[in-house]
DNA sequence: ATAGGGTTAG
């Protein structure tokens, strides 16, 4: 016990003494000056007392009246009270602040409606703003140091903006701060310390704020403080925020020739940003540009990559990659976690390989790692894709029992997979459990029923589905009217289709090319070749592709409404976009041609053999 | 002392 507090206290105080060095300096070394005998004459005329004497009534005023502001000059006439002296000023701004901040922010407040300047000693300065700091009163803080010249001063500002900057609870609560601190910098073209100058840079950086931070970071820059690597660390996390990665690279190249090498957490973010981008060249120059400059990659490093290597579905050798780079972890002695092991049982889960998975899942636990919602997720999505719900539901029930609470997600992936395999009654049945189960909806439920019944061919239900989802507050995203749209234009149904394009439009989503398709097929399908056509010139006029298929389909349609000039029209088009036709639509327009006209036949052929060579 | 990592549809 006694050792307990023996252990504790030290560290607690000096916590503690730490604190008053960078609120207190300035008043600490003060703090005996005003009051000092020994200083000043202890004469009763003596200015200086006159000034104390004032400050301290204009004190009392200020916290006994309500309303102070309306009468306290015709209780302290400045002629003769020295209300307005520097002195005085300093010496009310230092007392209210030790009391009531608050309190002296309207002081000053009043002061600047009142005087034009107000000088008061970069203590008094310092004292203020540091009781504002210590409160969180950031926004009087930011405002006091807008009006009042001398709050801007390096010694002053530089600790408060610090401070104000490691406050990152206040800085997420409050978007406007670091906006309101920036334009205060811009304006002011103060110099800062380097910590400062790091503090400012982290607390744009973790509030996803990077329009503001290159904006501080070109004021940095531009009063001559020269970047370390925390500094390029966080440029580097903003440039990959940004979707800047090949920047940020360039400036990780740059630091590292001059030595400066930028914290593991920032060059994983890079490495993650260039593994998601599936450029695993520049991941292994960086992870080699890393271990050549002293820094060793951890297990989030390579955490990052080998959750890129298991993302493409398809790509069973990426697969395979990633399971090498997780044996080798555990070889070189990396403790893999719970979240290594279930990205790794994911990614083979999603590559179908479900025995080496359980293998691994196994393993896990022989290693005392205990398996996670996640865990249970990625193999319940494993059986679900494979087809064997029944297991999936069996690892679903162990997982409850295991005292894991299913989720949103959880219920999607059941609900996905039990539409990827027809049995369309239970995943309706089990979109209408999960509110009865505390389980909300999400847009993915939504969009995973809505095209499980497209595809179904229960195209009523889907529009009910789809309306209700309206009645929610959960917003539909392109994928809910992709499916919807495709088999309207499939039924031919082409105004309610054409309704949904507009509808997405007027939510300001952009319609999948695919959708623009089945538009022009739809079109096609219901003997409507000029919409089709019209359709087909504004995707090219938006830089979008048809599906030869589309062509086929738009050209096949003219044709045989007896339209060959309409059709010919369609190819020039796809020529002016040098598109390759498919030559099942070359064939067929020019059978059609030579019916009509031999000679349009040749020279269109011509242009075939011109465009294709 | 601490930062940063994994899930559902398309």
């Amino acid at each position: 016990m006694k050792t307990m507090i023996l252990s504790k206290l030290p560290s607690k105080s000096t916590r503690l003494r730490r604190c008053r060095f960078h609120f207190n300096l300035a008043s600490d070394s003060s703090s005996a000056r005003p009051f000092s005998s020994s200083t000043i004459s202890t004469e009763k005329n003596d200015p200086t007392t006159q000034f104390q004497k004032t400050a301290s009534n204009v004190c009392e005023v200020i916290r006994r009246k309500p309303r102070w502001e309306s009468s306290i000059l015709s209780l302290f006439p400045p002629s003769t009270s020295g209300i307005f002296h520097s002195i005085c000023i300093s010496l009310v701004i230092r007392r209210l602040s030790d009391s009531n901040p608050l309190l002296s922010f309207r002081y000053l407040l009043w002061l600047s409606s009142t005087s034009s300047s107000i000088s008061l000693d970069p203590e008094a300065a310092g004292s203020f703003l540091n009781a504002l700091s210590a409160s969180r009163a950031w926004k009087p803080a930011l405002h006091a140091i807008r009006s009042v010249k001398c709050l801007s001063e390096f010694s002053v500002l530089d600790p408060f903006v610090f401070h104000l900057c490691s406050d990152t609870r206040s800085i997420y609560c409050d978007n406007n701060l670091l906006y309101d601190l920036c334009d205060i910098l811009e304006s002011h073209s103060t110099e800062l310390s380097l910590p400062s100058w790091n503090s400012i840079l982290y607390a744009s950086l973790i509030t996803e704020k990077t329009d503001l931070f290159h904006r501080f970071y070109s004021m940095m820059i531009e009063s001559g403080t020269d970047p370390d690597a925390s500094t390029a660390g966080y440029l580097i996390r903003a440039l990959c925020r940004d979707g800047e990665p090949t920047v940020a690279y360039h400036v990780l190249r740059d630091v590292s020739r001059k030595r400066i090498i930028p914290d593991v957490v920032s060059i994983t973010q890079l490495i993650s940003a260039f593994s998601k981008g599936g450029n695993f060249g520049r991941v292994s120059e960086i992870l080699h540009l890393m271990i050549a400059s002293g820094s060793q990659p951890d297990l989030f490093t390579y955490q990052e990559i080998i959750n890129a290597l298991c993302d493409g579905a398809g790509r069973t050798a990426m697969v395979d990659e990633a399971f090498r780079i997780f044996n080798d972890l555990k070889l070189k002695g990396y403790a893999c976690d719970v979240v290594t092991y279930t990205t790794m049982i994911d990614g083979l889960c999603k590559s179908g390989r479900m025995e080496e998975a359980l293998l691994l899942w196994s393993e896990m636990v022989a290693n005392g790692i205990r398996p996670n919602n996640y865990t249970y997720n990625a193999i319940i999505n494993g059986y679900c894709k494979s087809g064997n719900i029944d297991h999936a539901r069996k690892i679903y029930d162990e997982m409850l029992s295991k005292g894991f609470k299913e989720s949103t997600v959880s219920c999607n992936t059941m609900l996905a997979g039990l539409c990827l395999h027809g049995r369309l009654a239970d995943a309706i049945n089990l979109f209408a459990e999960m509110p009865k189960r505390g389980i909300h909806h999400d847009v993915i439920t939504y969009n995973t029923l809505i095209q499980c019944l497209c595809k179904e061919g229960k195209t009523s239900d889907a529009i009910e589905l789809y309306s209700s989802m309206l009645a929610t507050s959960i917003k539909p995203s392109i994928s809910t009217y992709t499916p919807l749209i495709m088999i309207l234009c499939e039924e031919g149904r082409m105004t309610d289709a054409m309704e949904l394009i507009k509808i997405m439009e007027a939510q300001g989503l952009e319609p999948l090319v695919c959708s623009n398709d089945f538009i022009i097929s739809g079109f096609c399908r219901v003997g409507d070749a000029e919409k089709g056509m019209a359709w087909l010139s504004r995707m090219l006029q938006g830089n979008l592709k048809p599906r030869a298929e589309t062509m086929d389909r738009l050209v096949e349609c003219l044709c045989s409404l007896g339209q060959v000039d309409c059709a010919l029209q369609v190819m020039k088009k796809m020529f002016d976009i040098s598109y390759s036709v498919g030559s099942s639509v070359c064939h067929l327009l020019i059978s059609k041609l030579c019916a009509v006209d031999s000679y349009q036949a040749c020279q269109l052929l011509d242009e075939i053999v011109l465009v294709e060579s």
